[in-house]
DNA sequence: CCAAAAGTGTTAATGCTACACCCATGG
DNA sequence: CCATGGGTGTAGCATTAACACTTTTGG
């Protein structure tokens, strides 16, 4: 059976992915050096043509997997939007379907200096136009993070920052470096634990660190279960902005 | 120039648009009769093929006018999600991007019966599965609907399914009709007049309605230059089902 | 002991819900 | 006059924000 039909417009169909994690308390993106044209040598969003008989989702994953060497990419990963095909690419007309993936913060294998090179950069040295993305993926990084800014106030996708199990410190770190915001650890805590369907104590202490031990969380399983739902009603605010 | 470049993996990408309206106090969704296989004879949301030279916004639209007669679809358009390209046509893999068009109650015009001939439907019909609608665009729908539903929380857009100028009662009832609840008047206008950048007096009122006439307000221009912004803080929340 | 982070209690301000109540129009 | 919807006031409740305070570790 033909999988495309004949006779019908045709569009070269890319998916990009806007990989975020935090790391030493600020939001970082991850990035690959382009090594061919157009934009050669110059930064841009892991990504790739869509190919034969997958779903954009798919595809996301196996870029994914491509181009950071790791063969099961941990996190959550959700489609963000559409972009062009219109003038977004020197070759020609492209449609890209950018995705976003919440992920903790793994390292990047790297396979040899002929392949892409992926790695993690912050978000403010991405967006402050030092770095020079390549094509719109500057745009599509803004929006991949406003996108992560409001999931966090009303769904449970903060933990997809954290490995399996966290502390609620750990959590809270994560709003504080999406948002860019303090937050008051003793509230913080108040309203974490005591949102239903949210945090499961798994009755073991975090140890090592300074301070008094920390109780370990896990998600719940009714967040595990549809991560994109809004379990976290009334909503996290983050403080508004003067 | 060539639009698409060569020698790279093609896709047929086609538009489909969820368009949402308020009648007779119920949320309602544009559907054509498909006068072509596949799925000749069902229902469908109105939509067709990206051509050269377009972005899949200006395709929506462009689709939107063709399909209704009507040059200039009132309304705030913008993009839901991307789906496919797998199983989802028996032509083969299609990908489509979905719009979601939220406006106010206009008249379709009927070019012909030769022509698609466009409707309005109750989406409680079309999700209900009488209508039995073609391709995945149940599922779309299914997803179009929840997305306009949270999107009145936060953002301004419950204006885009009134006119230009409106009364608070109408934009109540709009409320109403997607979130189906009810709420009560009198908290729901200390809510809208009383949050900043959203609503403009107009100074006039509305006439010849039952009861007292009742205060014309119109979008903030804060509102208007950014549709989807958050200007609802804290949001408007709808009432907890049970 | 001291610093640092975890966790609990308390209070004041804020926002929401549920009403009572008055206003202005059409019939 | 009455019904109908528009609009204001207010008391009770829930949630939040701010901060005092205790707990438990590492150094």
């Amino acid at each position: 059976m033909p999988s495309t039909p004949s006779r019908l417009p045709c569009l070269p169909v890319a998916v990009d992915v806007v990989a975020l994690t935090v790391r030493d308390g600020s939001l970082n993106v991850l990035l690959v050096t382009r090594l061919i044209d157009p934009f050669k040598g110059r930064l841009a969003l892991p990504g790739g043509f869509v190919t034969s008989g997958e779903d954009v989702g798919e595809a996301a994953s196996r870029e994914l997997a491509e181009e950071t060497g790791v063969e099961r990419v941990p996190g959550h990963l959700e489609q963000l939007a559409t972009y062009g095909p219109k003038g977004r690419d020197p070759r020609g007309d492209v449609l890209t379907v950018a995705h976003l993936l919440l992920a903790p913060d793994f390292p990047v294998l790297v396979a040899g200096s002929d392949a892409e090179h992926a790695d993690w950069f912050p978000v403010a040295e991405a967006l402050g136009g030092t770095l020079a993305l390549a094509f719109d993926h500057e745009r599509i990084l803004r929006d991949a993070v406003e996108r992560a800014r409001s999931k966090l106030e009303y769904s449970p996708l903060a933990a997809a920052f954290c490995g399996e199990e966290f502390t609620i410190g750990q959590l809270r770190a994560v709003y504080e470096a999406v948002w860019g915001t303090r937050l008051d650890p003793r509230n913080f805590h108040r309203k974490a634990t005591g949102t239903p369907d949210f945090l499961e104590d798994t009755g073991r202490v975090s140890s090592g660190d300074a301070g008094r031990p920390a109780a370990l969380f896990r998600l719940a399983d009714r967040a595990r279960a549809e991560p994109g739902r809004a379990v976290l009603n009334p909503p996290l605010m983050r403080p508004r902005p003067l």
